[in-house]
DNA sequence: ATCGTAGTACGACTATTGTCAAACTATGAG
DNA sequence: CTCATAGTTTGACAATAGTCGTACTACGAT
């Protein structure tokens, strides 16, 4: 089990935005969704890189791909394969860079209200 | 026709939801649109206090009725009503209190965008 | 009182979205 | 090779959202 044999990176490749052509109403679309806010909020919370499984969230695997995909094609997230596993990371830089702030003010509010309601599930 | 002669802000009344309780999803479901985009925009852009007929949307009558009410039930606008006309304006202060950033955020990048290409109406 | 203007309400229609289950693919482990 | 794991794809479904036209209400002007 020593790390880097597990590392295949192979075909499978997988489609992404280019970061100046980041739409700013996909984004927020894509925002504008509770799972898929917390997968965002779960990324930038230091989890950064996790398998979509890690996540545990509260719908099935087919709608889990769904929202890592809606997330993906609006530039959000990148995407790469480990093994079978698809890891996610936030494209924190390239969000920076195209809507400067938004992200940031985003993370904190939706932070605050996990404050406010640390049961509330969505 | 002197000013104060034609304001009546009459029975009409509109509900508003409080500052507290906005919600940061419905938020970004709201700026999530096109139309709705540009209306927030105009607003920003020294346009406050406009009447919905001003602006222009490439919209029907009742369409635009829709956009105003999904934008007052997320919190972003105020309405109320002078004669015939219901004014809208931004709630700049309520939505900074709330999400920090966010709405600062949201317009430089729309901004950004109409420089890119000022000719897209979208 | 009548008319025009500004906006709302309602019903209909279409497109999109979130959801799932089932069948499938790709990879690593044994 | 075979099996289990992780994720994808497809098709179906219900719910939602954006759109419109028509009928309606409220107000100001004449």
């Amino acid at each position: 089990m020593s790390e880097s044999a597990t590392v295949t990176v192979s075909g499978r490749r997988v489609k992404h935005p280019e970061t100046a052509r980041l739409r700013l109403e996909t984004v927020l679309g894509a925002l504008a969704d509770p799972v898929r806010l917390s997968i965002v909020c779960a990324l930038a919370d230091g989890h950064e890189d996790m398998a979509c499984v890690a996540f545990e969230l509260p719908v099935s695997k087919s709608t889990s791909t769904h929202h890592f995909r809606v997330l993906r094609e609006a530039g959000i997230i990148r995407q790469y394969y480990v093994g079978t596993a698809r890891k996610s990371g936030l494209r924190v830089d390239d969000l920076e860079e195209r809507f400067p702030g938004l992200l940031a003010s985003v993370l904190n509010a939706e932070r605050g209200r996990r404050e406010e309601h640390p049961d509330d599930p969505a």
